[in-house]
RNA sequence: GCCGGUGUAGCUCAGUGGUAGAGCAGCUGUUUCGUAAACAGCAGGCCGAGGGUUCGAAUCCCCCCGCCGGCUCCA
């Protein structure tokens, strides 16, 4: 019951960096534009070119309907229903358009105007006319400039002259209000920056990213690939296979210290196990079949159904809690085709997962533990900025108030003593369970969950789990549901971005590689690479008949840690020219002084900055 | 799943109705070289799959599939 790795919802995500305008600003259009704050006044900007965004295209398209255009994280968009798709040439002609606008510098006019007005200037619009109905006050808002007008609770630049340096970048479809029941609009995205300086250093940025894209670094270094033969499910290469297989032995060799017991269980059940756990029916993306005897069999898509019937299979003690089940065997969730995205969706996963089983009494000892175990994690892997959340009570909730009200309180508390802030996502935790999620954002800057942390009492109960208490008596254990990395494939996804690929030596596929100056030092170079190999070192030689810069360039294309060269000087001595994938040349090292190094960089799980830039 | 875009050699891409191209990678040969690319040659493609239009289709049409960007979903 894991909640499934999950990205931000674009808007929530979108709206992070632009603040919506403050109840005392909204009609405040009084204060000279260039008399207001910085940050306000890029809002105001977006927000304007969202207008003149919408002139243009109605200009183009005089029957089209237009929806909802806000400023978000990098600029604005808008939402029309157009009479026919958008090419790609349509938006240099809006832009061109747009253009115009701001060079006529027309004035933009607010102002408050009564609900039946704004029927009648909206008549012809649907979807103004939904907005106006859902709006509570009697009177809304009305902003027009030239012969454009838009209902809109404001926050504008005076004229449109104003608006900055912008560029429409791309158009995708959008449903109405967000609900797939809804009719499909299509949204222009624009970016918007104060000036053009500003604008090209971000979309100079957006390209920079794409060179760290994890799908990208994941063919040039040769980690993994994606067959269209199974959709989402990553063919892991030799050495995507080490990495990944670092991070498990990682996690592994934390077990003994926090407790837990790894464990191995199906990964196909009879479906009944989804009918008892409650999520049979919420899941229309297990994968089910029938068997040839009527019985319906499903691939798990998470453990704790499995984990359930494990602690079921023996009568524990109150003595013998908490039970802390660990397991890395594989999940499948048939993610919707769409929704698909190189490592960081995928179909097929396994997960650093876990669920203990402990009495109430115990439950806050263990949860701070639990959160120990997690900060000690994103520390050793340097992941960079985390983005927790804690997701609290939904409308429609199992167990007693008393209970989500102390499971959330001792959530925050222990994210805070965890040294960590947090913001909360009202109503948004399972039904179950309050949970915590920890974000991290990949290269250009989408937000991916790792990490989830859920106090559950609601499971237990479903699957008739016991243990006997000190009374002799029967109770129900509280079960609490965690990942750290969370999906390995998801995690690996986001960890190849924030490290641009330079992975420390402990992960490092190739540790390691002897670049023989000529092919009379390839002797040599196989030496150095027996010996550093006996001391479990992954080293490769390059005996290729490229020159050694050559070699040089290949090995720090491929972001390799160490480049070992050797010709005749370090041959003659026992030892090789040290150069390290900054550039660095430490010059010449004995053998098992690089042997030394190497050993203490990967048993300390040094993490070099991954990012300097 | 929805909207739009896209699919040509292992990779990045050119080729818009008339004999499939380049660079890199690969292979072979020559070179044996001191810290980010030696030189030459060779090979490599059912142009995503299927159907249609046409004398003729990578190119036009239909329909699938994958991928990309959003939207929705996400135990």
């Amino acid at each position: 019951m894991l909640r499934a790795p999950r990205a931000l919802e674009g808007r929530e995500m979108a709206d992070q960096e632009t603040q919506p305008p403050r109840e005392d600003q909204v009609h405040d259009d009084e204060t000279p534009f260039a008399a207001l704050p910085a940050e306000e006044r890029l809002f105001r900007m977006r927000h304007s070119a969202a207008h003149v965004l919408a002139e243009a295209v109605l200009e183009m398209f005089p029957e089209a309907k237009y929806a909802i255009g806000p400023p978000i994280e990098h600029g604005f968009y808008y939402d029309f229903d157009l009479p026919q798709p958008l090419v790609p040439d349509d938006l240099e002609k809006l832009e061109a358009r747009m253009r115009q606008s701001v060079k006529a510098d027309l004035p933009i006019h607010g102002e408050q105007i009564s609900k039946g007005r704004a029927r009648e200037v909206f008549a012809n619009q649907p979807y103004k006319l939904e907005l106006i109905d859902d709006i509570e006050d009697d009177t809304v808002g009305y902003f027009r400039h030239g012969e454009f007008q838009d209902l809109c609770r404001g926050g504008h630049t005076d004229s449109t002259g104003q608006i900055g340096a912008f560029k429409l970048t791309h158009s995708a479809g959008a449903y109405w209000r967000g609900d797939e029941h809804k009719p499909m609009l299509q949204r222009i995205y624009g970016a918007l920056y104060p000036t053009q300086e500003d604008l090209d250093a971000y979309l100079q940025s957006v390209e920079e990213a794409q060179r760290r894209d994890h799908r990208r670094l994941g063919r040039e270094l040769d980690l993994f690939h994606l067959d269209p033969i199974s959709p989402g499910s990553p063919f892991f290469h030799p050495k995507g296979a080490t990495l990944y297989n670092g991070l498990v032995e990682y996690v592994r060799e934390l077990y003994p210290r926090y407790g837990y017991d790894e464990v191995i269980t199906p990964l196909i059940f009879n479906t009944d196990i989804f009918r008892t756990s409650g999520h049979y029916d919420l899941f229309p993306d297990m994968y089910k079949m029938m068997t040839g005897d009527d019985v319906e069999v499903g691939v798990k898509p998470m453990n704790c159904p499995g984990h359930c019937v494990l602690f079921d299979s023996t009568l524990y003690s109150y003595r013998d809690l908490p039970i802390r089940f660990a397991e890395f065997t594989r999940l499948h969730r048939n993610e919707r085709s769409g929704v698909l995205h190189g490592l960081t969706r995928v179909r097929s996963f396994s997960q650093d997962d876990s669920h203990i089983f402990c009495t109430p009494e115990q439950l806050d000892e263990e949860m701070a533990r639990v959160f120990e175990m997690v900060r000690e994690v994103y520390r050793d892997l340097a992941l960079g900025e985390v983005e927790v959340r804690i997701a609290t009570r939904p409308e429609r909730f199992v167990g007693n108030p008393e209970d989500w009200d102390h499971a959330e309180e001792l959530l925050k508390e222990l994210v805070s003593k965890a040294g960590w802030s947090y913001e909360i996502a009202e109503g948004e935790g399972a039904f179950y369970a309050p949970k915590v999620e920890f974000h991290f954002r990949d290269a250009i800057g989408r937000s991916w969950q790792l990490g989830t942390v859920q106090i559950d009492m609601a499971m237990a109960t479903r699957f008739g789990l016991r243990y006997i208490g000190s009374d002799g008596e029967e109770h129900t254990p509280v079960m609490i549901h965690r990942a750290i990395l969370g999906s390995l494939e998801r995690f690996l996804g986001v960890y190849i971005e924030h490290t641009e690929g330079r992975f420390p030596l402990w992960l490092a596929p190739v540790q390691a590689v002897v670049v023989p100056i000529a092919d009379r030092h390839i002797e040599y170079a196989q030496s150095v690479q027996r010996e550093l190999r006996q001391r479990g070192l992954r080293v490769e030689v390059d005996a290729s008949g490229e020159r050694m810069g050559a070699k040089i360039r290949k090995a720090q294309l491929q972001k390799v840690p160490y480049m070992l060269v050797v010709g005749d000087r370090e041959a003659e001595a026992g030892a090789v020219a040290l150069r390290d994938r900054s550039g660095d040349d430490l010059g010449a090292v004995p053998v098992f002084q690089v042997g030394d190094r190497m050993v203490d960089e990967r048993d300390s799980r040094t993490s070099q900055a991954p990012i300097d830039a």
